[in-house]
DNA sequence: CATGAATGAGGTTTCATTCAT
DNA sequence: CATGAATGAAACCTCATTCAT
C-alpha cells in the first residue's frame, strides 16, 4: 500500500450518475411503480442502502432520471434550431434529420414513455418537461415558422399548429417503438420517415392531378 | 320514481359495466399500479369483494378496461374509412374531422395513455390494440393512400409513412391533453388542428415564394 | 298440478344429512380450513345460503360431521364387546375381524384424521370423541382384559395398556391409508393385519427356540 | 453481561433456525391454516417481513418445519436399529425403550400430527416422511424380524405386519398425547407401555390356562 | 324454504425505507 | 461511505356470513 494506488476506491463522484443510469433502464422498462429499488441497486452495482446516500426517496430518484434526461435533449434540439435562421424549408429538413438521429441513437423514447405514463402522478415532472424542453422547442419552431410566414414563405395558418404538424410523426414513431415494436410490430425507419414527412408538409403530397 | 324503482335492486347484468367504467377512471388517473381496488370499488358503489365476483384479479380488470376500449373506437375509425372510396383529399378531410370529434368527445386519451404506459408490463394489451385497432386503421389508411397513388393523385413515397404523417398530430394532440393540459399548458383545438394539418399535408405549407 | 304430485319437492328431512355427507367428504379431503363452503354446497346440490338454514356456522357443520361419525361406529364396536363375555382369545379375534371390516368399509379414516388434525383447534370435538367413543371402547376392552386376568387367562400387567397393545395396529393401519397410501405407499391388508396381530399378542411371536 | 454481548446483534445464521423453531410451535398448535404469520414472527422475535427474508411463502416455511423434523428423528431411529444385530427379543426391548425415550423427550408428536393432518394438502411432505423416515425404519425393523424368522426365532407370518404390530402402540401413544391429553384424558406412561407391549408381542399375553 | 349477490374483516405478501455495523 | 438485515405500512385477495328477493 506504499505507493498509495487507489486500489479499491471507486470514483465517488461517478456514483450518482451510475445510479441514475441504472434507474433509467429499470424505470423505462417497468414504469415507476414496477421498478424495484433492489433491481436498480443491483444494476448500479451498489447496495440498496447506498441509493439513499444520494437520493432521498424513490420519487427523488425518478425525478433525477426524468429531469436529467431533459437537458441533453434540450441542447441538441435548440442548437439545431438556433443555428439555422435561413429559409424554412432547409431548416426543417435539417432539423428533422438531426432529430431522427437523436431519437434513434438515444434512449429518449423511454423518457417520453415515462413522462406520458406518470404525468398525472408526478405533475412536476410534466411541468419540467413542458417548461424546459417541449415548450421551448415548440416555441422556437413556432417562432421560426411565424418568421417564415412574415417573410411570405409559409401560407397563413396557426404557426403553433404547423409546428405540431411538423414534429408529431417523429414523436409517434418513438412511441411506436416503445409500445408496439416489443410485440413484433414493424417499426418505422425514423430518418426516412423524417425526410418524407418534412417534404410532405412543405410541398404537399398531392400531385397536380390530385 | 313513479314506477317504484326498487332501491336495492340486484343488477347482475349492469355491474360489470359499472365496475369497468369506474376502473377506467381510476386507471386513467393513476396508472395500473397506482390504482387502488378500494378506490375503484368505492367509485363503482360496491365493496372490494364484489370486484372479485366479476374479475379474477386486478390485472384481469385492467385488461377488461383496455380491451373493451378497443371495440368502440374501432367502429368509429373504420366506419369513416369504409364510407369514402372517393378522391383522397376530401376523404382525409372528412376523416380528420371525424377523428377530431371522436378524440374530443370520448375518453380515448386515457386509454392511449394506459396502453403506452403499460405496454411493457402487459404486452398482450399492446398486442390487442395493435392488432384490432392500430394496425387495421393504419392499414386502411395506407391502402387508401396507395390506391390514390395508383390513380395518380398522390406523389410517390411510402404510403405507410404518409399514413403516419397524416394521423400523428391528432394522436400527439390527445397525448398532449393527457400529459400537459393537467399542468396548465395551453391545449390544442383539435378540430382546427385536424383541419389545418390535413390541408398542410395535402398541399404543403410553402407558398410559391417559399 | 291437480294430481298433487310433489313435482319439485325435495325431501326436506333429507337435506341436513346430505349436507353433512358432502361436508364429510370435503373436510376429510382438505381439512377444516381448507374446506370451502362453496365446495360443500355444490357437492350437496344446494346453494351456499342453504347451508345456513341447517347449520349456524362452518364450525357447527364441522362439529356435526365429526360427532355424527361417532355414534354409528360406536354402536358397532360396543355391540361386539358386549355380546362376548366368554374367553378373551376368541373375543379379541372376533373383535379384530369386525373392526378390520369396519375400517375397511367405512370412511372412518377420514374422521380419525380430522379429529387428530383439529383436536387443538376444536377441543370439544376431541372431548366428544374421547368420551363417547374412544374412552368407552378402550374402557370396555380394558374391562374385558381385566376380567380375563381375574379368571387367570391373561398374564399380569396393566390391562389398559394391553388394550392399547391390541387396538393400535388397526388405528395405525387406518392412518397409514389416509397419509401414505395417497402418495403410492403400499397399504396394509387390514383383515390380515388384524388376524396376525391378535394372534401375536395372544401367544407371542417367539418360537420355543426364540 | 461481562463479555459485553451486543444487544442488537445481527445474526443472519441463527435467524432461520429461530424462525423454524417458532413456526414449529405455532404449526403444531394450530395446524397449517390456523397458524398466523404474525404469531410466528412475534414468537421468533422478528417482524412479519423478516420471515420473507428466509422463506418464500408460508408453505415454504411449513415445508422447512416438517422436513427439518425428519433428519433428527431419522438419526435416533436408525442408530438404535443398527446397533443391535443380536437375538430379536433383546433388540426389540432395547429399541422400544429408546423410542419411548425419544417420543417422550422430543416434540416428534407435533410433527406426526402435522404430517397426518396435512398429508393431503402437502403430498410432498408425506412423501419425504415416508421415504426418509417411516419407510426406512419400518424396512429395517421388517428386515430384523425376517432375519429372526430365518434363524427360527420368530414364528411364520408377514414380517412387515409384525413390524407394525411392534411399533404401533408407541405411535398411538404419541397421537394420544397430542389429541386427548390436552382435554384432560389420562396419558400413557410411554416407557412402561413400550416395555409391556414388547413383552406381550414377544411372548403373548395368555397364560397357559388362557 | 331457498337463492346467490354482496359484504368486509382478516390474512399473506411486497417493498420503500431505516440503521446498527 | 457503504452494507444489507430488518421493519411495518399498505395492498391484493379470500371466503364465511348475511339478506333482499
Amino acid at each position: 500500500m506504499q505507493a498509495g494506488a487507489p486500489k479499491f476506491r471507486r470514483r465517488k463522484e461517478a456514483r450518482p450518475a451510475e445510479i441514475v443510469a441504472a434507474a433509467f433502464e429499470v424505470f423505462a422498462e417497468k414504469g415507476f411503480a414496477g421498478a424495484k429499488l433492489d433491481d436498480i441497486a443491483t444494476r448500479a452495482g451498489v447496495s440498496k442502502g447506498a441509493l439513499y446516500l444520494y437520493f432521498e426517496t424513490k420519487e427523488d430518484l425518478f425525478r433525477a432520471v426524468v429531469t436529467q434526461g431533459v437537458a441533453p435533449n434540450f441542447e441538441a434540439v435548440l442548437a439545431v434550431l438556433a443555428s439555422h435562421p435561413g429559409p424554412i424549408g432547409p431548416l426543417l429538413e435539417m432539423l428533422a434529420g438531426r432529430m431522427a438521429e437523436v431519437v434513434t441513437t438515444t434512449p429518449v423514447g423511454g423518457l417520453v414513455k415515462m413522462v406520458i405514463g406518470e404525468a398525472r402522478n408526478f405533475p412536476e415532472l410534466a411541468q419540467v418537461w413542458h417548461d424546459q424542453l417541449v415548450s421551448k422547442a415548440l416555441g422556437a419552431l413556432t417562432a421560426a415558422i411565424a418568421a417564415a410566414q412574415a417573410r411570405g414563405e409559409v401560407k397563413p395558418g396557426d404557426p403553433r399548429m404547423y409546428a405540431l404538424s411538423v414534429a408529431s410523426p417523429l414523436l409517434v414513431g418513438v412511441i411506436w417503438r416503445e409500445t408496439f415494436a416489443p410485440i413484433g410490430a414493424e417499426p418505422f425507419d425514423m430518418p426516412a420517415l423524417a425526410r418524407q414527412h418534412v417534404r410532405a408538409v412543405l410541398q404537399g403530397i398531392l400531385t397536380e392531378a390530385g
